[in-house]
DNA sequence: GTCTATATTACGATAGAC
DNA sequence: GTCTATCGTAATATAGAC
């Protein structure tokens, strides 16, 4: 019981600081720090760094699945789940800011590693592409929905990068007015 | 003599390894030994790292500076430049797949290190901006033409990162293909 | 300008007591 | 399950010989 609460805890501060500071840039010391463990009591919990890279995207891919089911459940329409990932750049505004995308910030970071867990950090992308496409898919020739998809997020990347390099809140939601407009040409 | 050209080998093995590996991924060793000289001698050259990310920068900064005039003199029309900017997915489309936009991913991870020379970083992305708003000053009144500008960088940076997580060729074709799109309903 | 040798620190990881 | 102590390695950086 106190063991799985201590697991999630290092989950999380690890899944938290990863996001801040970047994967390499954390260190065990950073994580058993933030929990208020030992550096040594730690290797209970997780053999290696890998290891919590590991807990850290599968927890991240949970809560993934976890929230586009709420969207599926709050909003009626495909353009209005469509619009509510788009208005994601604003409603996480101040952390994208900040930090970027939490999903594209790690799969630059694995990349350039060349680390192992790169496929499972794609993972993440792959949820919300594949969520997206059938949402198009409810508007327009299947054909036509993976692209679609891949576009929308694409937009959602460029949008987290310059968001990050300049700071300019102004900018987002100016892009976000700009794809309502593109996803307007979509809709039945 | 033959210091400064020792120099700009240092600078040019650090700009590569920095690109293809990240700052703070790249040690000094890597890049001695790139270059084919001992650790100790590398400090007479560059007292820190950060001076050797400094003189990237800069370097880059004049790379950047050279390619937007060769573009100004290849290309006749506002048009025709812009689209050259969007192209460059295309023309460094195996760089960007396996190492995302250099100015992207270093800002990006500059941002995330909360390092020094983020601003510094940030110029890169500014000197595209700027370039591109005066393209488009010419197409469009002149207000609105910082905005269109960002438009086609966030273009450029979402289509980078997804480029590199899912290694699509056939996404990036397909992106650049909306953009000229896009960019037809602004050509006078 | 270039080298070897070394100081120093931080990190990932292990061993073993409690 | 948690702790302290410690090892090995790699990285930044310095000192001093040539």
């Amino acid at each position: 019981m106190r063991g799985a609460a201590t697991r999630e805890q290092i989950v999380e501060a690890a899944d938290r600081l990863f996001y801040q500071r970047g994967y390499e840039h954390t260190s065990f010391a950073d994580i058993a720090g933030t929990v208020g463990l030992s550096r040594g009591n730690f290797y209970y919990h997780f053999k290696s760094k890998d290891a919590i890279l590991d807990a850290v995207i599968e927890a991240r891919l949970a809560n993934t699945r976890r929230t586009l089911e709420q969207w599926e459940t709050e909003q009626a329409t495909p353009e209005g789940r469509i619009l509510r990932f788009v208005e994601i750049v604003l409603t996480n505004g101040a952390d994208i800011q900040q930090y970027g995308c939490p999903v594209g910030t790690l799969n630059t970071e694995l990349a350039k590693l060349d680390h192992a867990m790169r496929d499972q950090a794609q993972q993440l992308f792959t949820l919300f592409r594949d969520w997206l496409r059938e949402q198009f898919a409810l508007l327009v020739p299947a054909e036509q929905a993976d692209d679609l998809a891949m576009h929308v997020l694409a937009f959602s990347q460029g949008v987290a990068v310059l968001s990050q390099a300049f700071r300019d809140e102004e900018f987002v939601r100016r892009e976000v007015d700009r794809m309502r407009g593109w996803l307007s040409a979509y809709v039945k």
